[in-house]
This record gives C-alpha cells, structure tokens and sequence, in this order.
DNA sequence: AATTTTCCCATGAAATCCCAAAAAAACTAT
DNA sequence: ATAGTTTTTTTGGGATTTCATGGGAAAATT
C-alpha cells in the first residue's frame, strides 16, 4: 500500500493537461485526474456528492478562468480577511476573488458547465484546453494558449545558450 | 428547493456579480446565488418563508448600498455593543448601521423593492448591478461601478512596473 | 380618490437532472 | 504478451426546474 501521506500530497495538487469537448449546453468534462484534486480539497465532499470549487474569471485582461479548490479559495478568503478594511488591497482582491469569480460543482459525470458569459470571456466554443498549475488549474482557449506558449518559448529563445529554467526554483520572489 | 448539503457549504459568502434590471414598481431581482447565502444567514429563515436582510446606505458620499445579511448584521451589533458607551467610535457607527439603514426582505419570486429614496441615493434608474464583497454584497449604479473601477485601475497604473494586486495575498495574514 | 405597495399568476430563456451510448483505460485469465 | 472482459471516462439528448422579468388585481397609504 501507497503511503497515506504521499498519496494525500499527490491529491491534493494538480498535474497534467488535457483537451476536451464542449458541447452546445456548456458542458465540458475536466480532466479525470484533476477530479481527484478538487474531490480532495473540498471538506464537506463525500463518495456521490458533486466536488464543489470556485472559478475566479478575474478582469478583461485575463484570457483564461483560474479554477480554485474549496480549500485554495479559503485560504485566499482567510488572507483578505486579514486585510484591514477599506484598504485599497482589500478592496481590490475583494473584486477579483470574490466579485469576479463563480461558485459551481462537478456534476456525476464529472462535467462542469461554463455558463455562456464565461465561455464568451475566454473566447471557447467547440473545445477547452486544461492545464494544472499548482494548486488551481486553468481553462483556456486551445489557440489562445498555444500562443502564449510561443511567447514563452521566445523569451527562452532570448535567454543564453545554457540557460536552465530549473534556476528559477533557486531565487526568492516569482517576479 | 436547494439541497441542504449543498447550501451549507456554498453559503456563508457571497460570490460572484451581475447586472439587472430595475422595473416601474422599483423591484429588481438578486443574484440566485446571493439568496442562497440570505437564506442560509438568516437564523429565522425556512423554506417558503421571505428571507431578511439589512441595507445600510450610509452617508451622502456613499455611492452604493451595502447588503447585510442577518448573521453579519448582527455581529456588527454586537462589536458596536463592545464599545464604550459616548465613545465617539459608537456614536458614528451607531447612526451608521442602526440609523442610515433599512431591513428588508426578499419576495418569493426573488426580488427585493428598491423605495425610490434607495435608488435616488445611489441613482439606479433601470439597472443595478450587483457584486459581491465577502459576507455582504454591493448594489451599484452601473456606470459608477466601472468609473469607480477605471479609479482603481488607475491606482494600478501607479504602483511599481509589474505590479500584480496578489502580492497583496503575500503580505499580511494567513499565518 | 388617487397613488403606492403587496400579492398572485404568467412566460421565455437558461440551467439542471436523468438516462444512456460510445470511447478509452484497466484488469483477467489464458 | 494477448485476446476478451470489466470499469471508468467522455459525450449526447430529452424532460424538468429555476431564473429573471412582466403585468394585473387586491390591499394599504396618504
């Protein structure tokens, strides 16, 4: 038997992609592994209830939908709370995350439904494209990210001969 | 009617926005969503019964009326209690929250009645647009939404180069 | 009596539920 | 390994319910 510890580590992250269907209802099943995650990270989820998360949509700039397990978005809420009220940050995180964002649930097929306004934000229509990131996972336009994509290989392009990207672990910030 | 188990996880905060429209007789329908965190924040509330709420519109500078539900209402009573009586702290947020606000509940079809004395104060004609702010939600006038956004923006604008509003997560709490 | 507020019913559009069929992956016994 | 079997995953469609909105009649105010 796997390590509960392990095994409880390895659910509660995301990893992977994938690519699937919409169809004319909105409806888009999310990556099986993803499920697992999102299962795990919900406290009140038990065996036939449907995982609950939160997709936060964010402003007009933002092309994909950033989706947060029940326990990632607590975390971010615990975070604001400890804001002081009527600050500027406070206020502005207060939009994003908990303005700009949409409460759902994975149905029994392990579909989700992206209501059209979300759909339109994002610009999807026949296929959505999944990646993991961390503890969120994200949902794009399929041609929207290889796009992006590219712009990223060309800053690695820029970047000396012998560059690792396994540097970044090493320094500080993320910035 | 909402499953139970459901309600109690999605409902102790608000989430998401939305724009509606405001009709002859001054009703306008809330968020779905938002009623099912009404509901569950009012202490007397069941099934078939107009769920109460609390709108406290402030002073003349405020620009939007903020929604309280029951629960969160009366915790603010009871912090108001704490203060020293003649305190000047207990004196404004005495006329604040007991003086300048207005109970009121939601019809069965989902509605609230905005009096025209509400709609003149943040001047709503035709639509309101609503948003979420923790445990309260906002209603604006539209168009002084997104001025008071472009506001924010701008604020943005001014903070260091690449400057991304969750840095603000890092800083305080969570700990 | 005239206006405002409350209650009740109606409707199109959107979201949700329920059942089911392909397709893909995992498993089993040779 | 391999062919057959079982389970999980992905996708589809119809029936049902909820949501946002509108309007008329009854009740309450002024």
């Amino acid at each position: 038997m796997v390590d509960k510890k392990v095994a409880d580590q390895v659910a509660r992250r995301f990893r992977g992609e994938g690519r699937h269907k919409i169809d004319a209802k909105g409806r888009v099943s999310i990556p099986a592994l993803f499920r697992r995650v999102i299962e795990s990270c919900d406290p009140n989820w038990t065996e036939g209830l449907a995982p609950e998360m939160v997709i936060v949509y964010g402003d007009t700039r933002k092309k994909f939908l950033e989706c947060y397990t029940i326990e990632a978005i607590e975390e971010v809420d615990r975070k604001i709370d400890a804001l002081p009220r009527g600050s500027m940050g406070r206020k502005t995180l207060e939009r994003l995350f908990h303005g700009q964002s949409f409460p759902t649930s994975i149905d029994e097929t392990g579909r989700l439904v992206l209501p059209q306004r979300l759909r339109d934000k994002i610009g999807v229509d026949k296929e959505a494209y999944f990646i993991a990131a961390g503890d969120t996972f994200q949902i794009w336009n399929p041609e929207t990210f290889d796009e992006d994509l590219e712009k990223t290989e060309a800053w690695l392009e820029e970047q000396p001969e012998d560059f690792d990207p396994l540097v970044f672990l090493d320094g500080a910030g993320g910035h």
